[in-house]
DNA sequence: TTAGCTGCAAAACGTTTGCTTCCCG
DNA sequence: CGGGAAGCAAACGTTTTGCAGCTAA
């Protein structure tokens, strides 16, 4: 089997592919969505089921070190990670669905820059991350254009309240 | 004493008014930074020691349920806290100290409401966070007009490196 | 051959919760 | 007085780690 497109990446910086990394890297290559810890190691298992979730924290955590993976946090607990070759972008999180929306936006990038340079710094990185609701069509004809969505990892766990009252244990949150 | 800021709120949304919660309102009140949970139980065990981190816990879950106060996530596992009294702004995290300077920005404002109307979404919430360095004065004149910054809870935990190699447990980190 | 990876189970970490007692309104 | 809050410790969910064996290079 040819490698993935992460495992050439692995290669590429000297890391010691084993069984376990290849089979990681195929799950990272594999995915368009924001996985967490969890759900790779879920993919992973019903390919090979003797890998360990210890192996799958030291090699996204290992990846992340090498600049290969991109970890986001979403706010949940959970840390969520991307390949970097898709690119700087951010995201808009549907606080409904908890689905997850990549944008770019070139002006942002220059706003960013510009705000870090007003306050004296050289901008190192930064993240933007909307939230939001699906807007109500509100035109008399045919409701509701769609949005493409990069979809998210596990299925919603329930809608955010508007007024921030109980917070639902692991759910994002609009801030 | 006289009430602080955050237990006038309190009263106001119909708290019961505990001598731990006012404690806690207090300590928030004069706050100008972003402390952790940790930090508000520390600050708060130094006036008086009888208060149970659980309590810190509760307390602040409830004010940010209320609206009393706004949790932020920097990266780095805790939740940091800050009264929403401040108004709304955003972050630039020095990533050399951890100090934490506040900004406002209508530009972005305007931005991020655009863009997530282009999506198809109504901007529920949004974060912007920027990561940088202090610029190096440059200029043969007078170097470096400096910002209001807002400092950190605690003092840098040591610089972090710019490649993403090894990540210290609890520090936050460029994207 | 051997540095370094894996699996397992246990520990660590920040946070929440069950229960009993205590206190505000 | 009664319902909610506090304290304590135990439980939680995610992530890290110590150790003994295994494997890629």
């Amino acid at each position: 089997m040819e490698p993935s497109r992460i495992e050439r990446l692995c290669i590429e910086k000297g890391l010691k592919m084993t069984g376990q990394r290849r089979l990681i890297a195929r799950v990272l290559s594999d995915a368009t969505d924001h996985p967490d810890v969890e759900e790779l190691y879920r993919r992973a298992l019903a390919i090979d089921p003797r890998i360990s979730i210890a192996t799958v924290y030291r090699t996204v955590r290992l990846f992340e070190e090498k600049n290969i993976l991109e970890r986001r946090d979403f706010g949940g607990g959970r840390a969520h990670y991307e390949p970097v070759e898709r690119g700087h972008h951010h995201h808009l999180i549907d606080i409904d669905t908890g689905k997850v929306i990549e944008f770019e936006d070139a002006e942002h990038e220059r706003l960013a820059e510009a705000i870090a340079t007003r306050l004296g710094y050289d901008l190192a990185g930064h993240r933007l991350e909307l939230f939001g609701r699906r807007r109500e069509a509100v035109a008399p004809s045919r409701a509701g254009d769609r949005a493409k969505q990069g979809s998210g990892s596990r299925g919603a766990r329930g809608p955010v309240n508007g007024d921030a009252s109980t917070r639902p244990r692991n759910k994002p949150e609009a801030p």
